[in-house]
DNA sequence: GCTGCACAGTAACATTAGTTACATAGGCAT
DNA sequence: ATGCCTATGTAACTAATGTTACTGTGCAGC
């Protein structure tokens, strides 16, 4: 595992803190698909990820769903650490959007490691940071813009984190994660392909023009 | 302050920490209404909140608003922590909703803190899950909620956070929070009004019963 | 090739929210 | 009282989104 943690967070973390996150930390491959969390799980480890994207979404009473952000490579999530600290229940659930690798840290060092490495309370709240911004964010997007301009963006974003211009999901699963109905998200990609800037094809998107 | 401090965060917070706390912040009054930060400025020290209460907002590219949380005795803005952490411009704009008192940290004790006190580590990993957990409630009620149960849930929180049944804002203001229309906000008051649920003055909202 | 099924296209309609426009009312300054 | 400004009430309309219902189509398994 060392080479791959250096790889990943060796500009981050100095060796001692890679040795110790390689004495207790332990690998995971999960494959997309993959719940890793579900809402009201009860959290005993930290994830680093170290490839790939782990979707993070929400859910009302109802059991509507709603998509927050994406982690990558390098992330780690905030909302995980916030349940590690104050041991409450996960507020969200975490699917492995494509497959992925990632490291998994016990809690119990998490307090350790504050107060002995600069360089992971910097990392922490980079964390912090960077999950505050994404929901921000995500704020934005669902309270300023249209419907088919975060379809816009959501499309831009899949294409991103997968580098592929190709997104594999039927319109319902899209509807799901942007909290709305497959009529409307067939409409406005529709839309979308005659104004040309994507292609339809069943269980397929071509982004040709963003 | 001394006592100030103690009073509010005495059960956070060993005395040598509070003995510094007192040392390097700075007390500070300010009305209603008083903008205490706007988007785009750089911070530089963190507000510790000993009565009152801050409204955080958000603004769009439009100039369009959205009220994102309150603040109140005993918390901090996660969001200018991530400023001081990282050295970034604000994102987000903050109002004294009612009159209010804070101490003001110099940023640069963060970091000396974060090694030195456990307890200051707790708080601000606390803080940050604070907000975390407002902006995902500020996320369902934008997403999950219609606009008139968006409308109640903030006449709530308004009520709250106020300890006053009465609530003293125009409607074009509670529309701005919103991030909707004064004819939809009113629209929906009469709604509310007809119900029984609360009274219709100039400039007042009674609330009898939610 | 047939069948069944999941996926996608589309029309017609319902609901919610946003907009425009104008009327009315409270309260202050003169 | 008069005039003026701000706040509120309301109707009528538009736009956006959500819903229902039905059609068509690609594809896997037989």
């Amino acid at each position: 595992m060392i080479q791959e943690l250096k790889n990943n967070y060796g500009h981050l973390f100095e060796d001692a803190l890679l040795n110790e996150i390689n004495q207790v930390g332990t690998f995971k491959e999960v494959a997309a698909g993959f719940k890793m969390m579900e809402i009201g799980d009860y959290v005993k480890a930290m994830p680093l990820l170290v490839s790939g994207a782990i979707k993070i979404l929400r859910e009302d009473t109802d059991g509507d769903e709603l998509l927050l952000y994406f982690l990558e490579k390098g992330d780690t999530c905030a909302l995980t650490l916030t349940c590690c600290v104050a041991q409450t229940k996960s507020k969200i659930r975490a699917i492995a959007e494509t497959d992925s690798k990632l490291i998994m840290i016990p809690i119990q060092q998490m307090e350790e490691w504050s107060e002995k490495y600069k360089s992971w309370r910097h990392f922490v709240f980079e964390s912090y940071n960077n999950r505050l911004n994404e929901m921000l964010e995500t704020i934005d997007s669902i309270a300023f813009l249209k419907m088919d301009e975060r379809l816009l963006k959501y499309l831009a974003e899949k294409v991103r984190i997968s580098k592929n211009n190709t997104i594999h999901k039927t319109h319902q699963e899209i509807a799901y994660e942007l909290h709305t109905s497959r009529v409307v998200i067939s409409r406005l990609l529709k839309k979308l392909e005659t104004l040309g800037k994507i292609e339809l094809n069943r269980n397929a998107i071509l982004i040709k023009d963003i």
